[in-house]
RNA sequence: GCGCCCUUCGUCUAUCGGUUAGGACGUCAGAUUUUCAUUCUGAAAAGACGGGUUCGACUCCCGUAGGGCGUACCA
């Protein structure tokens, strides 16, 4: 090692590159002096060039004489990671080697290897690396973040792969698509070459389209496993129900799971509501006495989400209001909330007692305060 | 420093010598709407720069600039 440093400062003091040349390349095993520490290192050639076919990025050559001669073995005889890797693949039979960017130049060192060995070399793809949203590497301190940050942000893992898939690779022009079309289209011809940045706009565009066309069983079960994951209180069993029948609702309105999970907050609320700050200013005194009135106009009928709709718009004219001065109000008063699902698909799931029960509440308070 | 690679709208990308350079996200302007979110319509927005090659270059070649990766007895 002494030896190695010594090497390195001299060249650079001179200019040189630092490819380490051993004076004990050629010499005679027999002049080894006795009981020193030694590496192995591949004896690579000096002359000619090295060349790595590239699924992705091409031939790509290298000059043999800006390659060194890598160490095989330690000196405490532990095969390096670069000597491992082909003895592994070779005897795994691999075929391909797919892996990031950074690679490239190992693949030249090892295809030296595999020369050596008189294997035969495998088909290599390097496929470019991602970048942050600033150009920069996307490094642990730059932002990097595991898959399981991405589950916790609550992206849906079908389009965390839509998007993965897209990004430095396409399909024409087609951005939204299915795991198994990604895996029925995937092919190495495709993928670009230069790194691309990530882009949490686009993946929360596509979650929200994934969320869409899910169906809502599954999306409750992702509901469940965020809630999991966040080591938060898992769903009451009596309101999964409820939670599938407000599901397409719901999911309409959200691009990520926990936005999916507000949406279904007015069903897991318990009366009385704590409207938040939005809410409460809804719910002024004449809105309060008016949601009064639409309750007990509401005691009697027909309960469906259209027959609901056809009431609140004749309620609406009776009171000369439009239908959002009536709409708004009943929204903060069955939620606590200014956004939510739709109040007639809201007020249909949660079912005439309780719906008038959160109306009441809100108009006793007028009285109250009155 | 040296080696290798990359460079089309702000972002992800299509284009494989001849296109009004297409799509998507985002942005802006409208429409729809009970909120939000959708949805719909429209708009602005790109070939890093300089040389070649060619009848013709985003596309091929060279150079410049910028960026990335590598350069360990790490993996």
């Amino acid at each position: 090692p002494a030896e190695v440093d010594a090497f390195r400062e001299a060249a650079k003091a001179e200019g040189r590159p630092p490819l380490f040349r051993s004076p004990w390349r050629d010499a005679d095993p027999a002049t080894q002096p006795e009981g020193t520490a030694f590496v192995v290192r591949l004896k690579a050639p000096r002359i000619g060039e090295t060349a790595v076919e590239d699924k992705v990025q091409g031939t790509v050559t290298w000059r043999n004489d800006t390659l060194d001669d890598l160490i095989l073995l330690r000196s405490d005889g532990v095969p390096t990671y670069m000597h491992a890797v082909v003895v592994d693949d070779h005897d795994m039979g691999v075929t391909h080697v797919i892996r990031g960017d950074d690679h490239l130049t190992n693949a030249a060192r090892q295809t030296l290897i595999y020369q050596a060995m008189g294997w035969d070399i495998p088909i290599f793809a390097h496929i470019p690396l991602i970048h942050g949203p600033d150009g920069g590497k996307l490094s642990k301190r730059h932002g990097a973040l595991g898959v399981e940050a991405y589950r916790d942000m609550g992206f849906l893992p079908e389009a965390m792969r839509n998007y993965l898939a897209r990004l430095g690779w396409s399909h024409g022009n087609d951005e939204f698509f299915t795991t198994e079309q990604a895996i029925a289209w995937f092919d190495l011809g495709h993928l670009g070459k230069a790194p691309a940045r990530f882009d949490f706009s686009k993946l929360a565009h596509l979650s929200g389209q994934h969320i869409r066309v899910a169906e809502d069983a599954p999306l409750l079960a992702e509901i469940e496993a965020f809630l999991a994951s966040q080591h938060r209180a898992p769903l009451p069993e009596t309101r999964r129900a409820d939670l599938l029948r407000a599901m397409p609702g719901m999911k309409e309105r959200a691009k990520t799971i926990p936005e999916l999970l507000e949406m279904g907050r007015f069903l897991l609320m318990e009366r009385p509501l704590e409207p938040d700050l939005a809410a409460a200013k809804l719910l002024d005194p004449p809105a309060r006495g008016m949601l009064g009135r639409l309750a007990s106009r509401l005691q009697h009928g027909e309960w469906t989400a259209v027959d609901l709709e056809t009431h609140l718009r004749d309620f609406a004219a009776a009171e000369g209001l439009g239908l959002g001065k009536v709409a708004q109000p009943v929204r903060a008063a069955l939620t606590g909330r200014s956004v939510s699902p739709s109040v007639f698909d809201m007020m249909n799931i949660l079912g005439r007692e309780e719906s008038l029960a959160r109306l009441y509440d809100c108009a006793k308070t007028v009285q109250a305060d009155a």
